[in-house]
DNA sequence: TTAGTTTCTGAATGTCAATTTCAATTTTCC
DNA sequence: GGAAAATTGAAATTGACATTCAGAAACTAA
């Protein structure tokens, strides 16, 4: 989290931002936390505390996290952006629970590793990628 | 095409559905091209020899293909949700040029049962899964 | 500290694709 | 043919994301 903060804050010295207390507030309560928010789930947190903070600046500091490099974007396909923190070197992709919206991360080096040959038979290169699993939780499955 | 044209008469049918040409047109349309079609796409193809078509039928001709299984949503990030016909059996991810756009299939198995041994290790039952892979197809590494 | 400059905030508005509405039309079935 | 039911397509609505703008706050230099 300290790490986040740092390269953030070189991130915006860089832009030339200024510091402003909802910009902090913001960071705070999306590193604080290990969810998959989306703009509308951490406005609605904020809120409870910060009445006055507006929607308009939850989503753009989500957009600069996620420009800086500490953030990444995610979408489920269910029509919400999500945003995760992201961890330098923690690349994972996610398993998605289409009952109960559960998000586990996974990390399958075998997986990225035929990824990398797949794009090689094809002459491609691969800057991202997104793989998802959608399907029932442990849990779901249970009370199915 | 014809299994898909029966699967979906098939569909049609149980939905109580009626035949119309419109929706004819669509799916002939739909199902001749191994495009990757945006509602918006396809609605301005068939505009060229029916201009009287219009946009709200192309789309619900399309998510009612999905219904029926013989089409399958996709979305790339970009904004647009894309339709591609389903051939049973035919499973398949994408690579997505992130310069020309142009998408190209390809299909792994074994990566297919790592998916399957990672929600194992999970208790997690796959339903559906994306996987795209986005970047430099070899056309645009070249023009680099 | 203070004046001056720049950025930021937040309410409101705009945008864009997806979806729904509804009156007119077409299909289906008797 | 005619009634009942579904379909069509223009227009309006929705919902998420993005932008605008006037006032507020943060920096900068003297």
């Amino acid at each position: 989290m300290k790490d986040q903060i740092a390269v953030f804050n070189e991130c915006a010295r860089r832009k030339g931002l200024k510091n402003t207390s909802q910009r902090t507030l913001i960071l705070k309560a999306f590193l604080s936390s290990p969810s998959h928010y989306s703009t509308e789930d951490l406005y609605l947190k904020l809120r409870k505390n910060h009445p006055k903070i507006g929607y308009a600046t939850v989503h753009r500091a989500l957009k600069l996290f996620a420009e800086c490099g500490i953030a990444v974007e995610l979408d489920f396909g269910d029509g919400q952006t999500r945003f995760e923190p992201l961890t330098i070197g923690q690349h994972h992709d996610h398993l998605v629970c289409t009952e109960c919206g559960s998000i586990t991360e996974f990390s399958e080096p075998r997986i990225e590793e035929l990824q990398e040959q797949v794009a090689a038979q094809h002459g491609f290169k691969i800057e991202r990628h997104r793989h998802e699993l959608y399907g029932l939780c442990s849990k779901c499955i249970g009370r199915g």
